[in-house]
DNA sequence: GTTATTGCAAAGGCTTTGCACACTT
DNA sequence: AAGTGTGCAAAGCCTTTGCAATAAC
């Protein structure tokens, strides 16, 4: 998706375009992953410094309903989002090194079809984080503290 | 697991057993499910009036690192916590009507496995929050507002 | 010119922390 | 007596909101 499509898509959904926005913009799909609220606030800053962090909140809200971007809660205070996954994914997050991977929607495919077979219910497993210790980690031992 | 016992296992970790403490846990207990710091506060101030939000958090601190309660934080702003899960749980949350279903583990356990093999990911899979519609809701129709 | 958007500031919610006093051990 | 735990108050963090001025349309 390029810069111009961007500025059409907001104008069609009756947004404005404005420079902090298409930074705001820049900087989430720049960060090719997850990013918070305020990292983007940063990068943002680093070129315009003047732009409030409401700013970015409320872009980032404009993006989410528009389906461009996601945001993923997980409990660490903040929350991380990602600009237009292409496809259901999900993260594996590594509690020792912090590391994020990604991981196929497929391992959560049968999982859905289960729950609405068995319990009728509607799981939104769009976009998942999966908590763990990736395998380099198992094999290195490492750990920075996450224990008792 | 009995009072008298709690009591034990507080003081064999070198913590001491106040009256707070002990309300605080048989709350928890008595919740027998996802309970909020606030929730387990107000609970335990109908009998013990003064007793501190602060003392909550720290209580359910304590019994974490002794690994007797659990929290998760699904980031709906306030973490649950939850009695010593007698096994591998997890919870459907319905973001229609906000019941938490219950989930047997069995469901999980193949996706770990395969976390496992494929991927060398030692996922922690103790605890998981799956978000959807419940079978209710899905015929109702019901909707209390969670879209765009 | 209208309307949406910005920045600032302040407030909101949940959680943590500093401190003197009280309680458990 | 020694040391942890408590309540109170205040701060911390991320996020949201009110408002006048500004910029996009």
């Amino acid at each position: 998706m390029r810069d111009e499509d961007i500025a059409v898509m907001l104008r069609r959904a009756g947004h404005k375009v404005t420079p902090q926005r298409l930074m705001i913009i820049e900087a989430l799909r720049r960060a090719s992953g997850h990013v918070s609220a305020g990292q983007i606030a940063e990068e943002v800053r680093q070129h315009y410094p003047t732009v409030d962090l409401s700013t970015v909140y409320r872009t980032l809200d404009v993006l989410k309903r528009m389906r461009v971007a996601t945001a993923i809660d997980v409990g660490t205070g903040d929350a991380m989002y990602e600009w237009a996954p292409p496809e259901p994914h999900h993260h594996l997050v590594c509690t020792s090194c912090d590391k994020i991977a990604n991981l196929d929607h497929r391992y959560l495919e049968d999982l859905g079809a289960r729950l609405k077979s068995d319990l009728g219910f509607n799981a939104t497993l769009d976009h998942f984080a999966i908590f763990g210790v990736c395998q380099e980690c198992t094999m290195d031992g490492c750990d920075d503290g996450n224990e008792a």
